[in-house]
DNA sequence: ATAAATGTACGAATGTTTTCGTATAAACAA
DNA sequence: TTGTTTATACGAAAACATTCGTACATTTAT
């Protein structure tokens, strides 16, 4: 047990926190930039749902200055896990391998990806 | 080009899908009988939303007798194929490989789907 | 024939997410 | 100093999604 996520990520919250995920901390303004380039909003839409997100545990914050600079308190892999856990057993049916073929099929691997899934294959097949 | 997938389904709607996808035409009530298992839940409810869904062309229609009877108008791959793109872009930083191993790691698979993952990879590696 | 069961239609309440306008304060430049 | 830019706060509108009640029609069983 590490983070708590009480509250499952929205769609727009998911973009936020995949910046905060790559970049780090990041005030408003860096994470409103990045958000503009894909998609069109206000800048206090995305002031909002930071705070929106800070009011949820999402965030937190430090206001130490008036430029306020937010830090996700959500796990990366954690958050990986859960969405990929419910799309296995909603979309695909509780199968693993066929989200993974699937994936692989589509998603044009490159040699070496599918390199490193075989030796991770083999890992786990040991066990 | 196959299905025209104008909305995406919401995560009800996600349900529904999954039933016809799995049963094939159904009746709302069949449909909601399932539902209901796992869910809480009015008649109504779910026919409206199946209603709902015809009316934005997830879902035909045979109005031919009383009870009507729905089925699917998109195609499950596909829709795999979207979430799973989505997913691997959104939140796997464009990399199938991470989200594969992931998805691995965690859902515990079989020696034998592992064995069949396996297979699949050799004959990508071919190409 | 009549009552009960089963169906659709549909409006409207509820809930949630997203978006934005406006007020206000602080920092900054002229 | 005074205006311009850059922040936050926050209410409320707008857009969706979900749920349910009620009206009404059609079967079905008594």
């Amino acid at each position: 047990m590490n983070t708590a996520p009480i509250h499952k990520p929205t769609e727009s919250e998911l973009e936020i926190l995949q910046i905060l995920w790559r970049k780090g901390d990041c005030t408003v303004r860096e994470v409103h930039e990045i958000l503009e380039k894909n998609k069109d909003a206000g800048y206090t839409t995305t002031l909002k749902l930071m705070q929106i997100m800070h009011e949820k545990g999402l965030l937190s914050r430090d206001t130490s200055s008036k430029t306020h600079i937010y830090r996700s308190l959500v796990n990366e892999q954690k958050t990986q896990e859960q969405m990929l856990n419910k799309m296995i057993d909603g979309v695909f049916n509780g199968s693993a391998a066929r989200l993974v073929m699937q994936a692989l099929g589509n998603h044009e691997a490159s040699k070496d990806e599918i390199d490193s899934i075989k030796k991770y294959l083999d890992e786990l097949s040991k066990k």
